[in-house]
DNA sequence: GCCTTGACTGTTATGATATAACGTTAGATA
DNA sequence: TATCTAACGTTATATCATAACAGTCAAGGC
């Protein structure tokens, strides 16, 4: 697709800095023991992988790296750790980039929605408690029970707005 | 992915019948006039033949049809008259399926949200005022400047809830 | 402790989705 | 009608994702 995933300059608050990479970690580790799911090796490093990333990465990129630290070099390496991720609540799939992107607000049971900047690929992930609100009203009038969703806001982020002033 | 795509026996209410599909064209030549945009032989019949599957169809089934009544058969043709519907608001991308559906509000300049039945794979378009409204608002929120939205709720349609009481 | 059992890992192979690049054709416009 | 551009169709290839199977490892029962 694009060979900037990833590569936004871009870097959010909210999980900037090895301090919160620890942490964030540290909360993986808890849930995984909550839930009776286990954070192996190879699922701990793709989530600091994707923690280090500071944006979306695709699946192949996330196998690049796993490989080169001498875990497995095969597509499914990668699928399946990062899918594990996701229904874990560690991790969110972002279907727009075809990648994957740590959840920055791991201890909550949120619905999050992501802002997509199109010039420089970063992804932000948006509080959309009132999103989901609202979705959840339009999906009554249909008469449709709602499991999850995806919510996907492209745009232009607060950086590259600057960048084009 | 699935081949239950396009294949749900679930046919939402606005643009079913061969009246309205006639409708839903003619809007289309209008707002292609309107646009000054060419809706050509192939980018009419693929909007046909998306409306006529009541449903989501991916890329590579439209390009079957087309193919066998004498257009292109490689993939450009099929991307190029999908992409064209998607970018004039005759069509949407689901991406959660891999899949294109027709528009089934294609006068208003609304932005859509889908629910998708996990069961028989049917789309229904439903009414996203205030779905984007919030979502505007988280984004305002973020100093994200929005251009347009993907949202796309998985769950049961009426019709698979009623299968399965 | 040791064995059973199921989850996890890694592999090969393949399938599914999507686009780049280029020559040709056909419509609009002057 | 000559010219120009958009659209079409093709070949080729890139990119994303999963099926199926064999070997490995860890947890719990005995």
């Amino acid at each position: 697709m694009t060979e900037h995933v990833g590569q936004g300059g871009f870097c959010c608050a909210s999980h900037s800095g090895t301090a919160n990479v620890q942490a964030i970690l540290d909360l993986a580790e808890a849930r995984a023991k909550d839930r009776r799911v286990r954070l192996t090796p190879v699922r701990r490093r793709t989530l600091e992988i994707l923690l280090q990333a500071h944006g979306a990465l695709g699946a192949y990129e996330v196998l690049e790296r796993l490989a080169a630290e001498g875990f497995g070099s095969q597509p499914p390496v990668a699928y399946r750790a990062l899918n594990f991720l996701v229904e874990n609540g560690m991790a969110h799939r972002i279907r727009r980039l075809n990648a994957f992107t740590a959840c920055a607000h791991p201890s909550e049971d949120h619905r999050a929605a992501f802002l997509i900047c199109e010039s420089c690929d970063s992804v932000t992930e948006a509080q959309a408690g009132a999103v989901n609100t609202a979705l959840s009203a339009a999906a009554d009038a249909a008469g449709f029970v709602l499991d999850r969703a995806t919510i996907e806001a492209v745009g232009l982020c607060r950086a590259c707005q600057r960048a084009q002033a």
